[in-house]
DNA sequence: CTATGGTGTGGGAGCGCTCCCAAGGATTCC
DNA sequence: GGAATCCTTGGGAGCGCTCCCACACCATAG
């Protein structure tokens, strides 16, 4: 009976037409107060909402974004990490009134299911891409699609050209420069997987702090896969050349170390200081509490959804590489407390 | 130049019409292998993608379902939690090539705007409901707008029919007769908060088994919020009341009770018996190993997609509930350890 | 030979909206 | 008072697809 509610219905209902309707339902100016009261009292009344898919269709925008994740065989997602990017980006998309797709790939195949399905016009209006491995497949998709996109990381892709990222780097080298001035001489280095640009940059800013303090660091390196095993086996093997501290290029990584270390009969941080990068895990879950180098996860995520909003908006043309700073986060696993008896807090 | 590249112009392209084209993108029956080749040439070298909107429209079905996740300011996404149920569902989805949109709210604000738009026709198809809060007001909005969805728990409205949970009440049942027959005497609880259905679960389902064995609790109970600062100050304070085994209703809350029971100088599991509730933070991570009642949320997740999927696919139209078991995983924190040493593990 | 049915193909109609142009009415200006 | 301008409103066209009916063609059956 009830003719299906679109904007036509609603039209006739208030005694206007559908383009009437359509400006009240936009907020567009130029409809008279009148009017506007009356239609807006037929669609509160009637609780017309507008066909999403419809209006993608006329304008060309859809209101949605991507945002591509791997999660390499639900590894990852036990990781704060993703959790606080996704909380940033949706906080930003919930004001900027966008919605939030989350296309998640385990593996390889996956991977081309989502990539097929990401750059389908008309399904999202622009795609943010985290975790991005070196020569990411996806990013030339979506350049070849043009699918607006930023990426999460430092992209080595010149396709790339909007990017957010916390200062790896810099961080890595903070972390560096702390073990110098504790008097620790002997720094061995955890770092994470270097086909990505987050593993690149820990560890080439974590010897270049080493090799500016004057410390070598020969061959107390090893790789490990962001994961809590990972860390406690690189640990293990690392203690053999006895290390007085570690860096450890991710909290969950420096987890699976203190593991490793205590099982070795050996304390942290008298005998192995440790230092790790995230500053994600809640201070007191383990003990000593974890110094690491705090990169603002959230506000990375914030900000890669209101730069893509930006770019769609047309209101950037520009390249654009956004770099959040670290902060070193001193709490006990470091051993600062051992050295500066003096000072309350070194920096 | 190029014409806009869609069905009519890869069909004069192949030199057939509009609709054998869309019957070959489709999959469909009744179509020439000869034709059909030809046409997946064309599509093939032109790089060809259908119009997701434009389908949406026609066909009245978006191939896009949401995922509502309260976030209550940040809280919840520090819990792997969300997490693994995230990856659950969109395990499922990727396999019935759905895409997943999250709405993640924040605050009663970001609630009301999320509501709209998640009912909006065209956008998403059907919706998954988390950390259903009793008499939750988005169960009723989704009803109202003939919005199919699945609700993750045990929800108490009589509009929600179609759900997934995990057997909260029977988990902690276990925890408490675990108590019993390792012989602790003054059991106290945690509980979640007791306006979500987990929370009143489980709560009710260790006093069951309480009552069950014979254990009187007294007034051993407090409630928290989740998170590790509620189940710190939440134990401190039970502490008065000697107990000496405490179920916590969840792996966060269990590590603050640790530190409490540590900041005490007292030890567990040999003065507090600590069991919890989730069974999803790494076994490693703190020490001791908590032993906890485990719930598959991977599976409750993936199980949620598929429910829904079938439901929108009207394969299912009965109400439908499904409860996963959970396990007891015995670790250190419990102390079983101490009591059977002649027995390797105790159930 | 006509009836019957399946198979392959084309094209009209329509999904609900936005975009844009045109037209009418009110207002302003000289 | 008439022309120029603004505001408000209506409706045609079209976004790219699916749905469905019609038609041609071929095979099989009576």
């Amino acid at each position: 009976m009830a003719a299906r509610l679109d904007l036509e219905e609603i039209g006739r209902r208030a005694g206007v037409s559908r383009s009437t309707v359509s400006r009240v339902v936009n907020g567009e100016p130029n409809v008279s107060a009148k009017t506007k009261r009356k239609v807006e009292a037929v669609i509160s009344a009637t609780g017309y909402r507008p066909h999403a898919a419809a209006r993608s269709l006329a304008s060309r925008y859809t209101g949605v974004i991507g945002l591509v994740i791997p999660s390499e065989a639900g590894t990852l997602f036990n990781d704060p990490y993703f959790g606080r990017l996704i909380l940033g980006a949706s906080d930003a998309m919930n004001g900027l009134d966008l919605t939030l797709a989350l296309f998640v790939f385990g593996d390889d195949l996956d991977e081309s299911a989502i990539i097929s399905r990401v750059v389908n016009p008309g399904l999202v209006d622009g795609v943010i891409v985290t975790a991005t491995r070196m020569a990411d497949p996806l990013i030339d998709h979506l350049r070849d699609a043009d699918m607006p996109f930023v990426v999460i990381g430092r992209p080595d892709s010149p396709n790339a050209v909007y990017s957010v990222d916390a200062d790896n780097r810099g961080g890595a080298r903070s972390a560096a420069l702390h073990f110098a001035k504790l008097g620790r001489r002997r720094p061995a280095l955890i770092a994470p997987p270097s086909n990505t640009s987050a593993g690149i940059d820990r560890r080439s800013g974590f010897l270049e702090g080493l090799a500016e303090a004057g410390l070598s660091i020969d061959d107390r390196i090893r790789e490990g896969d962001w994961t809590e095993a990972a860390g406690r086996s690189a640990m293990a093997a690392l203690l053999a050349s006895r290390p007085d501290a570690v860096f450890v290029g991710s909290d969950r990584m420096a987890i699976g170390a203190l593991q490793a270390i205590r099982e070795a009969n050996l304390q942290c941080p008298q005998d192995v200081a440790v230092v790790s990068f995230d500053g994600i895990i809640p201070a007191d879950m383990v003990v000593p509490r974890l110094t690491s180098v705090a990169q603002p996860v959230q506000e990375v995520g914030e900000r890669a959804a209101l730069l893509l909003k930006a770019v769609l908006d047309g209101e950037i043309t520009n390249a654009e590489s956004v770099v959040f700073p670290t902060e070193l986060l001193i709490r006990e696993s470091c051993g600062a407390a051992l050295v500066s008896t003096d000072k309350g807090t070194a920096s």
